[in-house]
RNA sequence: GCGAGGGUUGCCCAGCCAGGUCAAAGGCGCCAGACUUAAGAUCUGGUAACGAAGGUUUUCGUGGGUUCGAAUCCCACCCCUCGCACCA
């Protein structure tokens, strides 16, 4: 064994025997099976500290289960449809400058390779080769036999097998939906096509169609139950408005609406024609109908309504809404002869429709005196409707007067009227953006319905439920995250499946289209087993839909498959074997960052497609990888690639670090100079086991079980290694990786250096055959280099030998106790050498008498009969004639005792129970020990009658706390 | 706005669900000692404050509450991060 550790010597040499020997490539068998996902990389770019994080974590729980005698299956693919990766393409045939410093510079791929990667095809061959190569140099115990990407032409297959399920099933449908527009591109805008509003959303307001003389005005609002309380309408003098025929399913409509309005009314799916511009004047003072209520209110003129917002035209409620109020009280008194209008606003009465308890029934009013608002244009107005709103929406309940509506709260009213509204064509949905969107090219956006779009029916409740359940039976890791996927299947609406551009298949039964990139990576697991085979001797056109129903749904015969495929039935039936072997998914581990999407679709498809017996049983979740506390980014920096930590610090040290670093949910951050203590653990780890290997035989190895005789700080040792190996195992089932580490590595190595301060050294090499164990899942070449050397096990390798098992029959309460008295005693001298300024030469302890351990027992199992109590217990204590010679002094002690014995832990308290203890051996034993640590003189009395005591202090001694006494 | 997560001792980060062994694990940093001609590396110990006796005091975002007892449970508030979709 080499003195100094060596990682990339020690790395290349165990991968390589990996490889050779198969060792992670299983086939069925007789053992239980485990079989664990992680999402495959999407392949625009080089593998990075996120993807080592989510990875190694599944490496981990793969090497644990296999060392725990299960049959692991950890698979690895990779995903490649979509727009991403048609993108960089284009960039890099364009050289583009970012785009090539980024990939240079960050993801390390030398310029001249770079350039030649000008299509998607080369992107996607090289950066699989280069994932592949970075995977398994960071030793990730994968069947790469079951490798592929998603443009395979058998993916393909699969996939449209896949779609043609659902679409039979009824749960993709056809539909129209909003999305944002370039009018001059004349194609949908994502967001990093965006100059501005890239926070935009796309909000849906109804259009309330209030009516003048067979003329439609049409209000926007986000508040439809407001309608009950509309006094007028506001309409802009200044600004341009139309009037525009709109095509109706039975009768057309003549609406009145801004200019801008009709602008974007010509990108939704209504047919729209321009009729003539109308003037402002000739729409103020006019009497319009309410058609909820059918009451007559007046239009009146107002400076807020801006055209390009809405309809250009604004229902006027000021007993609920700010600005409404202001503008009305700005037209108090004032001339409107101008507009035709000869009554004063002042004889608008408000109407009050939400009961909201902080207020009186004019929030608005309410409010504005609050901020004390001049006028429509004062920029407090803004902040009053906030205000309001917020506590109608949250508190408020409606009135009498909203009619069958009443006393229905203010958050659940809107889509129960919008949906009466639009029944009675009284109402229409009208999407607009929450903040101004501009395109790249400077064009303003629109939302645009696109019509005819294919979409999964997500917001169909039999399937949420269906997923829900799915969830109810799965182990959600952490538990707390449950929460989270209930309330997103609850979120999720319908989605768009079908694109028309980037990579992917095309849908089975409208060939025009692609599916949507998260589409296709919902029930991919399972074409892991089949891939296995088709890299094997299957074709792609094999795969006929025939066969995958057989397979994988039971569906049909061996003979119509075997037709159908033109495959051998025993091919066939090996693989279906295989099939319901392996599935369905013990866990997918995977980054927060995917539940709302793809972790759910994961859900929502399995479900859909396969039977309950093969839903999924467990999600786990991980944070992310920040570098030097900033996020990391693959198209533009920083970035940390797999390969980089893996050269600079060896895969080990980078397992090992990022596991440690930060605890499963919490975000963990990168940071070199703490790398590099990682590797100095590592180190000092191996130069340990170095030492030990050089300084024992083989034999020590081989003999680990047969000790006897053993010391008590043996016994200790023993005792507290099975607390580790209880607890690592126990934090792995959890996924809780920095968990297991610090108890597999940190607090086991503070162990052993406690264990070797007090003279243990027979078990050394014992505590190494277990402790490179423990360590394997997350430093598997390490300690395959060490096991080797420790030669006892005749080349087995340590990733596939049984991981230590936590064996309670080595559990000695007697040696833990014995040792939380020494050390805690130690730690009682040294606070006392370091008040006291004398210069001390010798320390006297002073076990605790026979009868205050009596005391102390008693009350213990007092307490365990549940009636501990101080009169009791005195009273009992004093039944025992021994006990009347200290009379005077047992109740002050009974009174400490029971005070403490109430601040114990049950377990605390439950131990004590078990233990039986001889202080004065104990003490007598360690103190050589004490000697050495204090450089005193150390004795032991026996406190029931010490020989030496000029200051009286034995008197102190309570049970597990000896008195001291120093000179 | 809605939803989720978080604020701990010089720093990172555990603990909180199951209140008491919690002045609070582990790592880093720092201090001291050993080794060394010395430095570095390594190893060992210490690391809230005060204390001439093992104690005392203050501390886990802020303010209340429950309890014999709260970092942990309840309520209110402040601050930070992330997601909100047709993008992987």
């Amino acid at each position: 064994m080499n003195a100094e550790y060596l990682p990339d010597f020690i790395e290349r040499k165990w991968i390589s025997k990996w490889e050779q020997e198969a060792i992670f490539e299983p086939e069925p068998n007789e053992q239980e099976k485990y079989f664990i996902t992680v999402p495959y990389p999407y392949l625009n770019g080089i593998l990075h500290a996120g993807h080592t994080r989510t990875f190694t974590i599944g490496d981990v729980i793969a090497r644990h289960k296999r060392m725990q005698g299960l049959n692991v299956l950890f698979p690895m693919g990779f995903h490649v449809t979509g727009t991403p990766i048609v993108g960089l393409a284009e960039l890099i045939k364009n050289r583009d400058p970012q785009t090539i410093e980024v990939y240079s510079k960050h993801h390390g791929i030398p310029e001249s390779k770079l350039h030649t990667l000008e299509s998607p095809e080369k992107i996607v061959d090289f950066f699989s080769v280069e994932a592949e190569k970075s995977m398994r140099s960071i030793g990730y115990s994968i069947d790469w036999r079951r490798k592929f990407t998603t443009t395979d032409d058998a993916y393909k297959k699969f996939i449209e097998w896949q779609f043609n399920h659902l679409y039979e099933n009824g749960y993709i449908v056809k539909g129209s939906h909003p999305v944002k527009w370039c009018p001059a591109d004349d194609n949908p805008v994502e967001d990093h096509d965006i100059l501005h509003g890239e926070g935009a959303n796309i909000v849906d307001y109804t259009l309330i169609k209030f009516e003048y003389e067979g003329c439609i005005f049409p209000c926007a609002t986000l508040r439809p139950e407001t309608t009950f309380g509309v006094t007028n309408l506001w309409v802009n003098p200044e600004i341009e408005y139309v009037k525009i025929k709109v095509a109706n399913d039975e009768n057309d409509e003549t609406w009145v609406v801004s200019k801008d309005a009709y602008d974007k009314l010509l990108h939704t799916d209504k047919d729209i024609q321009l009729i003539e511009t109308v003037p402002s004047f000739s729409l103020i003072g006019i009497k319009v109908t309410n058609p909820l209520t059918r009451e007559k209110v007046i239009t009146l003129p107002a400076s807020f309504v801006r055209g390009d917002n809405g309809s250009g035209i604004v229902m006027s409620v000021p007993a609920h809404a700010p600005f409404d109020y202001l503008a009305l009280r700005d037209l108090y008194d004032s001339d409107l002869s101008a507009y035709g209008i000869d009554e004063n606003p002042r004889y608008i009465k408000l109407i009050s429709l939400i009961d909201v308890p902080e207020f009186s029934d004019y929030p608005a009013v309410d409010a504005v005196n609050q901020f004390n608002i001049n006028s429509q244009n004062d920029s407090l107005a803004e902040d009053a409707t906030k205000l309001v709103y917020k506590k109608e929406y949250h508190s408020g309940t409606l009135k009498q007067n909203t009619g069958k509506y009443a006393n229905i709260k203010v958050s659940k009213i809107k889509d129960i009227l919008t949906k009466d509204l639009i029944d009675q064509n009284i109402g229409e949905l009208f999407y607009e953006f929450s903040e101004p969107v501009v395109c790249r090219c400077g064009t303003p956006c629109v939302v645009k319905m696109v019509k005819g779009q294919w979409f999964l029916h997500y917001s169909n409740p039999g399937w949420k439920r269906t997923v829900t359940e799915c969830v109810d039976q799965m182990d959600i890791i952490p538990e707390e995250l449950r929460v989270e996927f209930h309330n997103k299947i609850e979120w999720l609406k319908d989605k768009a499946c079908a694109r028309k551009k980037g990579l992917g298949t095309k849908l089975p039964f409208d060939k025009a289209w692609l599916i949507e990139s998260l589409a296709d990576s919902t029930i991919y697991m399972s074409y892991y087993i089949l891939a296995k085979f088709l890299n094997e001797d299957i074709g792609a056109e094999q795969l006929t839909n025939t066969l995958l129903d057989y397979i994988l749904l039971d569906i049909g015969s061996l003979e119509a498959a075997s037709i159908s495929s033109g495959l051998e039935r025993e091919l066939i039936e090996k693989i279906k074997t295989d099939f319901s072997y392996w599935y369905p998914v013990d866990i997918r581990t995977s980054g927060k960052d995917l539940v709302p999407n793809h972790l759910l679709f994961f859900l929502f498809h399995h479900v859909a497609i396969f039977g309950r017996d093969k839903w999924p049983k467990s999600i786990a979740i991980n944070g992310f990888v920040s570098l030097e506390g900033k996020k990391m980014s693959k198209s533009k920096g920083p970035l940390l690639t797999m390969n980089e930590a893996v050269h600079l610090y060896g895969a080990d040290v980078t397992r090992m670090y990022i596991l440690s670093s930060a605890e499963q949910t919490q975000d963990a951050d990168w940071k070199n100079d703490k790398v590099e203590n990682a590797k100095k653990q590592l180190e000092r780890f191996y130069s340990f086991a170095h030492q030990i290997i050089k300084s024992f035989s083989s034999n020590d190895f081989k003999n680990r079980h047969e000790y006897n005789d053993l010391d008590h700080i043996d016994k200790w040792f023993l005792s507290q290694l099975q607390q580790r190996i209880y607890q690592t195992n126990i934090s792995l089932k959890q996924v809780k990786t920095r968990n297991a580490l610090q108890n597999s590595f940190f607090i086991l190595f503070n162990d052993v250096k406690w264990y070797q301060r007090r003279g243990g050294s027979r078990l050394l090499p014992y505590i190494l055959d277990v402790w490179v164990r423990l360590m394997a899942p997350f430093t598997p070449h390490l300690c395959e280099e060490i096991w080797d050397n420790m030669e006892h096990t005749n080349g087995n390798f340590i990733s596939l030998t049984q991981y230590p098992i936590y064996n309670s029959e080595l559990i000695d309460i007697d040696a833990q106790l014995a040792e939380e008295l020494v050390s805690k005693t130690l730690e009682d001298m040294d606070e006392i050498l370091k008040v006291i300024k004398l210069k001390p030469t010798t320390i006297y302890l002073y076990s605790t008498p026979k009868w205050k351990k009596y005391v102390f027992m008693t009350a213990l199992s007092m307490n365990d009969q549940g009636n501990l109590d101080v009169g009791l217990l005195i009273k009992e204590l004093m039944k025992e004639s021994e006990m009347k010679k200290y009379g005077k002094i047992v109740p002050k002690y009974a009174q400490k005792v029971v005070s403490e014995i109430k601040g114990m832990s049950d377990e605390k308290i439950s131990f004590l129970l078990k233990s039986n203890l001889n202080e004065t051996e104990v003490l007598n034993l360690a103190t050589d020990f004490f000697e050495k640590e204090t450089g005193c003189q150390v004795y032991v009395y026996n406190g029931d009658s010490p020989e030496y005591d000029p200051k009286n202090k034995a008197g102190n001694s309570t049970y597990l706390k000896p008195a001291i006494y120093v000179e």
